[in-house]
DNA sequence: CTCACCCACTCGTCTAGATACCTAAAGGAG
DNA sequence: CTCCTTTAGGTATCTAGACGAGTGGGTGAG
């Protein structure tokens, strides 16, 4: 086994309090911080830092432990640890709901995303009726059963979104929402239709590391959290008819909202 | 050292593919979920899962550094590993930045935190001008230079959020907004009265596992990502007046948006 | 009774292996 | 030329043990 390139990292320093596994690490991050190695580029494998700062392989493992628990690398096995690309993110802007984009007949995920060259994707369709959780009761205004509709998102092959809209019953029993596909301009083009005019929508934000299931779902590497919004849609009557709670790979998604200043 | 009680957990299935120390982890994050392990209690010390799973204690820890991942838990040195407790959350609504609030005297972040009862405390001030990085000096309109505002805001002893907010010098230098403390109503209640009636603001939401510095200066358990927080404030003249950059404890925030159906 | 000290228990770090399995490239059989 | 086998080099998992260091309770000296 050759030798690492002299320069690339540095030495270990006995004196120093820090852990030696704690600086190996340290000096892994800053040389892809400074661009010695390079999005999707391999660091050396463990064998060759166990030789380069004389130390056993489990604190070779350990360092490289850390920089996946940042997301900064990503180990493939039989391969390598390879610095993770950061992945083309998805950004939501804050008039996405407007009633003028709801017009068109495709949904605004797939528009979106052919606009941006990439290819879209919309899977596990379950739509059907069941007890509604305390919470999403409590958001509908104390309604027991309601109508779910789960749905996952994927971009070029790579799932990025799990979202599940409620709706009440009332409201959705027998209509094209309670369809697998509801047609143009999605639900709240169906729920206008109805009559129930749309006001004004509620989001509430939260980042979080994901579940065992999440990371199932949404084929999460370690180290990236999930971005967790609960929307809620207000009619003009101030009724909430939908809630809609989605859960995103937060390396995918940049949010963004207008507010006004007055 | 006494064994555990029977039925706590349970045992290991040779047969299965899952790694041991996966299925280990998988038991105690089920314990935790099923409220056997509650907020702030000691789960089983290394020594006594070695002890009824029969695995060596490199693989209890490497169960416990998946949970820890997880944001599920905390170990602390000679005390035990714990159930993290779920710290109470800032609210942050849409209406935040509107000009009724900006009336007061004192800080939204310092009302906001007296009526819940919890004692806030702002630190860490340092106000200079720099050199604009790359994407304020974007942001702001190709500036060369800003005025820098950093400050750490902390509840209850607890770090949870650092901002840094940048202008453009010609605005600020030598004005109130250049001091540490720029009176009542903050930097935006003195823009307004410098004659830049602010008109709305654009933020930008992301969210990420935190550097190596963010975890200091946030004092961040391990598994707690942060939410990144990029607010630009623009006058009634299309104007980019300021720009705010904020990174915050994910766990201790919900943010909270409403966007208009129209 | 008080206080300093000791000790048991805890997690933190590190070593030195063993075995298993995955990947990719080289080489041989057909 | 194609396909299978081999092999080298990767990571994944696990064991067994050593020493370090923080915590907190008990104990014995004063």
């Amino acid at each position: 086994m050759s030798p690492l390139p002299s320069g690339l990292l540095g030495d270990l320093d006995p004196t120093s309090d820090r852990a030696v596994f704690r600086q190996i690490a340290d000096q892994l991050r800053e040389a892809i911080d400074r661009g010695r190695f390079r999005e999707g580029e391999k660091l050396p494998s463990e064998a060759e830092l166990v030789e380069h700062y004389g130390v056993s392989r489990m604190t070779v493992r350990n360092s490289f432990s850390i920089l996946q628990g940042e997301g900064l690398v990503h180990a493939e096995h039989g391969k390598g640890v390879f610095v993770r690309p950061r992945p083309p993110v998805r950004r939501l802007a804050s008039d996405r709901f407007a009633r003028r984009h709801r017009e068109q007949g495709k949904s605004a995920f797939i528009v979106e995303a052919n606009a941006a060259g990439s290819h879209p994707q919309v899977d596990s369709l379950e739509v059907k009726e069941e007890k509604a959780s305390q919470d999403i009761s409590t958001r509908l205004g104390s309604v027991r059963r309601v109508l779910a509709r789960r749905r996952r998102y994927l971009l070029d092959g790579r799932p990025v979104e799990f979202a599940t809209s409620y709706l009440p019953l009332d409201i959705a029993r027998g209509t094209p929402i309670a369809e697998p596909n509801p047609g143009p301009g999605g639900i709240y083009a169906r729920l206008e239709e109805l009559g129930h005019r749309l006001d004004h929508f509620e989001e509430e934000i939260r980042a979080r590391m994901p579940s065992p299931a999440e990371v199932k779902t949404l084929h999460l590497a370690a180290g990236v959290p999930v971005i967790h919004l609960i929307r809620t849609a207000f009619d003009t009557e101030g009724r909430a008819v939908e809630v809609c709670d989605t859960v995103m790979a937060a390396d995918a998604y940049v949010l963004s909202y207008q507010l006004p200043a007055t």
